[in-house]
DNA sequence: TTGCCCACGTA
DNA sequence: CGTACGTGGGCAAT
């Protein structure tokens, strides 16, 4: 049977709580932003020693903020401690919080600290016969341990490395019994409490002379058997020796109401710890302590549940189409997950998996070739038509592209994409894994219950997969209401209903549609780069005088620093570099040869190898390019393009320029171009609220002009060219956050010489330099930054104590919130864009979005009536204190259209 | 085959 | 020592 013998815990909260402080990172932290390093290791060590020692009895222990016996005693005790960090101090409320939502005792008696707290537990838990085990980061406990019932597990550093100190334990780690640690301390002091001890006697001499002669009034007894110099110290301390131990001895008979009874483990309601552990983001710490906690709580139950779905598989088309049109009668919220052969989105659909929000987590899953049928596809339409009822997915943009191609159907009934929500929560996480997700926040383990047998085999009759899917659309909707949930917490849901939800349709019909390519062109283009390559490369290697490959930049460093010892002016993590900026400045220093032929090769390698070779690859069968557009893939909330990447295609150059040749419209049709004229210095006007910068956009005058007049202090009308040009990098750069340095390094001027230019930008425009410093207050306070819109990045760098780490932390802090709120405005553009084509029903479509630039294709007759559409679409997305002004261009291709 | 680095195209 | 991306080549580790 069990052991009567019972176990209390006795934790000292404080000393706990700020051991973990220093021990852990304090870049651990929520996603908005709040720092939980504190609170994580301290209840990271409740958990693991209630796991390991599974008390009967617990309680922790905290100071007040009281004046105590001691300090009464003593006016500079504990004096000269460093400030506790507000950091620290921040986190206390947190771990009471976490305390009191775990229903453990927290025990805190005014006049006295922690550890007489502890101290009289022990001695009351110890008459009752009850085990005490006190674990503390403070070695005062040491002494508590003179009765057999007690035993200190001392926290020796960090967070995991203990110690179990028995009487035996002391002695052998102090040299002196528990009983006698009050006299050792004395003489040895105690440099935190501000108790100085003896001159020249430490922890060895100490424990010797407690051991020679017991006590501190045997010592001073028998001074003259010790050496002079002990002697003269020990006597001219000996007031302080006694006050030392006065302070030190814990008392254990501080008057309390607290029975050993009342230190209960137990009565927390699982629901609300797992709520408040997701709200810390304690991912790994609820199985755990779900773990330590139900082996002795009843109430709580196993670690999280693996789900459990019942898949029926429809292999008929009516089958489907009844499921469907079943799922359309019931009205209410389902799920949906497709099961693909390849790449999720751009690969062929092998099945789909619908699960209808039923209790019992019934799923059906059906092949992909069902769709073909003309019925199932009337009840595909009819389920997500305008009304129907609301759709679940993960990855919905994927799901609408591939019902789009393979079943010609639109989706309009997507409530909720949890994937889309996820990113919204935290984009600066980068993975959005509805597993993960799914475990975080509804403690569902999404795996095959049999998944080792499964892996490795062969799936002919696809029984995985579709498991797989069905899990994965039960799994959506669990997710579903714990982010809805999220969101509106963090007053994300308005961007996520009228921004980001909308927007997931836009973009699947886009993908749908792609872009045209003249594939003729390319080949022609491609054969002329490569020859021209070719030549450059015999070029370079006689230049070099050995062959050697150029795009290697090992062997290129070899070649133009050991074999030309040409002079490196650069230097990357690895070596000299050999960038266009490198290879740029060491022509102009020395001009050697090769150095001209090198970047001519670099620029035309690059067209050839990224754009001419590859684009032709990835057309489809309709001739067209069908990129994937990206929505949750970047921290400030812009879209990006890959397989291929349309939103790096060259134009700055007339030779790069040339490729937009093969990005052609239809026959009978045109491509238009409508770009954003520069948003983000508009949007830092705003956001700023900079008189001179607004004034300059009302104006409609030109803002570099207008800038390069302030900043040279020239009138508008005499701004010279250069005058200009360091103006405009002076005005973006600004926005991501450059300083004197990066100026001059760009422009190839001293540095004094750039920060008098920012001194004068400043001085001209004193409200972007505060708007800037003010925004990087916020967001260090908060942890992220905001957008216009409400979205939020978080920004963890802030928080570094790297001082190069904290600055890129700054630095993207004073961009976020600028190209964040461009993407904002450009994806309200693009869904009163997709609304209007609609509501209109033009035959223009928009095929591509390049951050502030959105390309249509335009029926030839119907340019003039679809260009004042583009306009008030894009112009009106936001009204802000500046205008904004669109650009358009036409053509048959996109650089006739740019 | 995978993952890293460098380089470089765009906004 | 200016932000945000995606891609391709080479190369070392696997």
């Amino acid at each position: 049977m069990t052991d009567p013998r019972r176990k209390l815990l006795l934790l000292d909260g404080h000393s706990l709580a700020y051991r973990a402080f220093y021990a852990l990172p304090t870049d651990l932290a929520t996603s908005s932003g709040q720092v939980t390093n504190a609170v994580y290791g301290f209840t990271s060590m409740l958990i693991k020693v209630v796991g390991d020692e599974k008390p009967d009895h617990l309680g922790v222990a905290f100071d007040t903020k009281a004046v105590t016996f001691r300090k009464e005693m003593d006016a500079t005790y504990k004096a000269g401690r460093k400030e506790t960090p507000d950091l620290f101090l921040a986190q206390l409320p947190l771990i009471r919080q976490v305390l009191e939502t775990l229903a453990v005792p927290v025990i805190e008696v005014d006049g006295v600290e922690a550890d007489d707290v502890i101290a009289t537990l022990a001695e009351r838990a110890s008459g009752e016969g009850i085990d005490v085990i006190i674990v503390t980061g403070d070695r005062d406990s040491y002494q508590l341990v003179r009765d057999p019932h007690v035993r200190v597990l001392y926290n020796k550093r960090g967070v995991s490395d203990y110690a179990l100190y028995d009487e035996a334990g002391i002695f052998e780690r102090t040299g002196v019994t528990p009983a006698q640690y009050p006299e050792y301390a004395s003489l040895r002091g105690d440099k935190s409490d501000n108790l100085p001890g003896v001159p020249g006697i430490g922890e060895k001499t100490a424990a010797k002379l407690i051991n020679t002669y017991e006590n501190l009034e045997g010592i001073f007894e028998h001074l003259d058997d010790l050496p002079p110099k002990q002697r003269t110290n020990l006597a001219e301390g000996r007031d302080q020796v006694f006050h030392n131990r006065a302070m030190s001895v814990l008392r254990r008979d501080v008057p309390f109401e607290c029975a050993i009874e009342d230190l209960h483990i137990g009565g927390w309601d699982q629901e609300t710890v797992r709520e408040l552990f997701h709200q810390l983001e304690f991912r790994t710490l609820y199985p755990r302590l779900l773990d330590a906690f139900g082996a002795i709580d009843s109430e709580s139950s196993q670690v999280s549940a693996a789900l459990d779905v019942e898949v029926t598989r429809l292999n008929s088309t009516s089958d489907l189409a009844g499921a469907l049109d079943a799922v359309r009668k019931q009205g209410t919220r389902y799920g949906l997950d497709a099961d693909w052969q390849g790449v999720a989105g751009s690969s062929p659909l092998r099945g789909l998996a619908l699960a209808n929000g039923d209790a019992d987590d019934s799923v059906a899953y059906a092949p992909a070739d069902l769709l073909a049928d003309p019925e199932v596809r009337a009840s595909l339409t009819a389920l997500m038509a305008t009304g129907g009822p609301p759709l679940v997915a993960h990855h919905a943009k994927e799901l609408m592209h591939g019902l789009l191609r393979e079943a010609g159907v639109e989706v309009h009934t997507l409530e909720l994409d949890t994937a889309v929500m996820a990113y919204l929560v935290d984009p600066a996480e980068g993975k959005y894994d509805l597993g993960d997700l799914v475990g975080r926040y509804s403690g569902i383990e999404l795996v095959s219950p049999n998944r080792a047998v499964v892996e490795g085999t062969l799936d002919l009759d696809g029984d995985a997969a579709g498991d797989d899917a069905g899990r994965r659309a039960v799994a959506a909707l669990r997710l579903a209401p714990e982010l809805t949930a999220v969101l509106e917490a963090r007053e994300l849901w308005t961007l996520y209903d009228t921004v980001e939800r909308p927007l997931i349709g836009v973009l699947a019909i886009m993908e749908a549609t792609g872009i045209r390519v003249d594939r003729e062109f390319l080949d022609v283009m491609r054969a002329d780069l490569q020859k021209r390559c070719n030549e450059l490369e015999t070029k370079i290697h006689d230049h070099a005088g050995e062959p050697f490959l150029v795009n290697s930049v090992p062997q290129l460093r070899r070649i133009l620093f050991e074999v030309l010892e040409l002079t490196p002016v650069k230097r990357t993590k690895t070596g000299p570099s050999t960038d266009a900026d490198s290879l740029q400045k060491m022509a102009a220093a020395g001009d050697h040869p090769i150095l001209p032929d090198l970047l001519k090769y670099r620029e035309v390698e690059k067209l050839r190898g990224t754009y001419a070779e590859a684009l032709p690859r990835l057309i489809a069968a309709d001739g067209r390019i069908h990129a994937t557009f990206n929505q949750i893939a970047t921290t400030t909330g812009r879209i990006s393009s890959e397989n291929p990447n349309l939103q790096n295609i060259p134009i700055r150059t007339e030779e790069g320029k040339l490729l937009r040749r093969a990005f052609v419209a239809e026959d009978g049709y045109g491509l238009l171009t409508a770009d954003y004229s520069q948003i983000e210095l508009r949007i830092l006007a705003h956001l700023a609220k900079d008189p001179g910068l607004i004034d300059a956009f009302a104006r409609g005058v030109d803002v570099h002009t207008v800038t390069a007049s302030k900043v040279f202090g020239v009138a508008e009308a005499d701004v010279a060219d250069h005058h200009r040009r360091f103006a405009k990098v002076v005005n973006y750069g600004l926005a991501y956050g450059m300083e004197a340095y990066g100026l001059a390094q760009r422009m190839d001027i001293p540095t004094d010489q750039a920060k008098e230019i920012l001194d004068n930008y400043f001085a001209g425009f004193p409200n972007v330099r505060a708007f800037m410093e003010q925004t990087i207050l916020d967001a260090k306070a908060r942890g992220y930054t905001t957008t216009i819109l409400g979205r939020r990045r978080q920004i963890t760098e802030l928080a570094s104590d790297n001082f190069r780490i904290r600055q890129m932390g700054e630095r993207m802090a004073q961009n976020a919130p600028v190209q964040g709120s461009a993407a904002d405005i450009f994806k309200v553009a693009m869904i009163r864009m997709d609304r209007a084509l609609r509501d209109g029903g033009f035959g223009t479509r928009m095929i591509l979005t390049v951050h502030d630039e959105l390309v249509f294709e335009v029926p030839l007759d119907e340019r003039s009536a679809i260009e004042p559409v583009i306009r008030e679409a894009m112009e009106g997305a936001i009204e802000l204190d500046v205008p904004l002004v669109v650009d358009m261009g036409f053509g048959p291709s996109w650089a006739e259209a740019k």
